[in-house]
DNA sequence: ATGAAACATGAATCGCTCGTCATGTTGCAC
DNA sequence: GTGCAACATGACGAGCGATTCATGTTTCAT
C-alpha cells in the first residue's frame, strides 16, 4: 500500500508500457460511456485489441483501473486549472478563468469526468478525496484573497464547496448534456452571480434599483 | 406505456399492497446503501423478508423498482419546498427558507437522495426528468421575482441550475458527508453569497458582512 | 545469436444473478 | 363454509462476468 501502484503490475518492456496505456484508454471510454458496473473487463480488452488475461498483468482488478482514472483526472483537473489561474492576480478575474478552464476541460474530457460522478458508488474514498483536495486547493485561494481584501471574509470551505457546486452544475446542464460551452449569457450572469456574492462592494451594480419590491400573489 | 404503473402489476388486495410497500421500502434501503449495480434482487427480497419469485409480482424488473423510487423522490422533494416556502413574499427569504428545507430533506431521506445520484447511471431520461422538474419549477420562481424587481434580472434557468449545484455541494459536503445539518455559521455564509450575489443593489453590504459572519478557523 | 524474462493468449473455472415456474397458501366474495 | 383468484414460495436453468492458468510468443541484455 506504501506504493499506490504496487498493485498494478508496472511493465518493464516498451511494449509492456504500450500496451498497459492501451488499456487505459479503452477503460476511460468503456467506463464513460457504458458506466462501471455495466462495463466489463471483456468490454475493455476487446476495445483496446487485447486478449482478456492480458488485462490482469497490468491491473489486479477492474476497480484499480477505475481508481487509476480517477487518480489521474484528478489530477489533470487540477493541473489544468493551476495553469489557467497562475499568472492572475485578482481573484474574481481567477473565479472567471478557473470558471472556463473548468468548463473546457469538461467538454474535453467528458468521460472522464462522467467517470469522477460514478465514483462516488464505485469507491467512496477516492471520490471523496478528489472533491477534497480541489476543494482544498480552492479554499487555500480563497482564503488568501480574502486576507489579502480582495474578496469578503466568509467560511472559505463553505465558498469553495458552493463554487464546486456552481460549476458542477453548469457542467452537468449545458456540457454534458447539450455537448457545448454554455452560451455567453449564462456565463456572464453566473460570473455576475458569483462577483457580487464575493465582491467587498457592489460599485459596478447597474444602480437602476429604483423598482420597489411587490409582493407576489 | 401509456399507464406508468402499467408495467408494475398493481396489488388487488390489502396483502399485495403491503407486500409491494415493503418492496419498495426495502429497495429504497438496498439501493441507497449498497447503490444500484451492486444490489441485488435477492438482497432487495431478503430485506423485505419476502420470497425472490414474489418481487416479480409486483415489479417487472430492477430498474422498474428504481424508477418508481426515484419519481416518488422527486414529487416529495418538490412538494416539501414547495410547502417550506408557500407562505412566503420576499424572494430572498424563499430561497433561505429552500436552502433550509431542502438540507434537511436530504438529511431526512439519505438513501433516497444517494439514489437520485445514481439515477445518471441507470437511466439517463429519468435523471434528466428530476433535475429538469425541479429546476422549472425553480426557474418560474425566480422569473417572477425578477419580474417583480425583488432580485435583479439575470437568466433564471443559468441561476437555478447555480443555485441547486450549491444546494447539491452542501448537501454532499455536510449531510452526506457528516449525517449532520452544516454548521451555522456555514449557512450564514452561504446565504450571504447567494443574498449579495441576487440582490438588486450592495447598499447594505457593509452593514451586514460585518455582523453575520464569525470566523471559523 | 541466444536464452531468460517479460508479455500475450483465450479456454476454463467458479460464483453469482436474473427471471421462471410448478406447487402451495391466503383472502375474500358469495 | 366454499371456491376461486390473488398471493407467496424457493428451487432451478440459463447465462454472464471476473479471474486464473497452461501454453505460446516477443523482447532485449548480453
Amino acid at each position: 500500500m506504501a506504493n499506490p501502484a504496487a498493485d498494478a503490475h508496472e511493465p518493464a518492456t516498451a511494449r509492456g508500457h504500450r500496451t498497459r496505456q492501451k488499456v487505459l484508454d479503452a477503460a476511460e471510454v468503456v467506463f464513460g460511456t457504458r458506466g462501471y458496473e455495466a462495463a466489463s473487463i471483456v468490454d475493455i480488452t476487446r476495445a483496446a485489441g487485447i486478449a482478456q488475461g492480458t488485462f490482469y498483468l497490468y491491473f489486479p482488478s477492474k476497480k484499480a483501473v477505475f481508481a487509476e482514472l480517477v487518480g489521474e483526472l484528478g489530477a489533470k483537473l487540477r493541473r489544468t486549472l493551476a495553469a489557467a489561474v497562475a499568472d492572475l492576480d485578482d481573484r474574481l478575474t481567477v473565479e472567471r478563468a478557473g470558471l472556463h478552464a473548468f468548463l473546457g476541460f469538461v467538454r474535453e474530457h467528458r468521460n472522464l469526468y462522467r467517470i469522477i460522478r460514478q465514483a462516488e458508488f464505485v469507491d467512496e474514498a477516492l471520490y471523496r478525496d478528489y472533491y477534497s483536495k480541489l476543494a482544498e486547493g480552492y479554499r487555500v485561494g480563497l482564503a488568501r484573497a480574502m486576507t489579502e481584501g480582495q474578496i469578503r471574509k466568509l467560511d472559505p470551505e463553505a465558498v469553495a464547496f458552493a463554487l464546486m457546486g456552481i460549476f458542477d452544475f453548469l457542467g452537468m446542464r449545458w456540457v454534458l448534456w447539450e455537448g457545448k460551452l454554455p452560451p455567453q449569457h449564462v456565463l456572464d450572469d453566473v460570473f455576475a452571480l458569483v462577483r457580487d456574492g464575493l465582491g467587498l462592494q457592489s460599485s459596478t451594480f447597474n444602480a437602476r434599483a429604483s423598482n420597489a419590491p411587490k409582493r407576489s400573489r
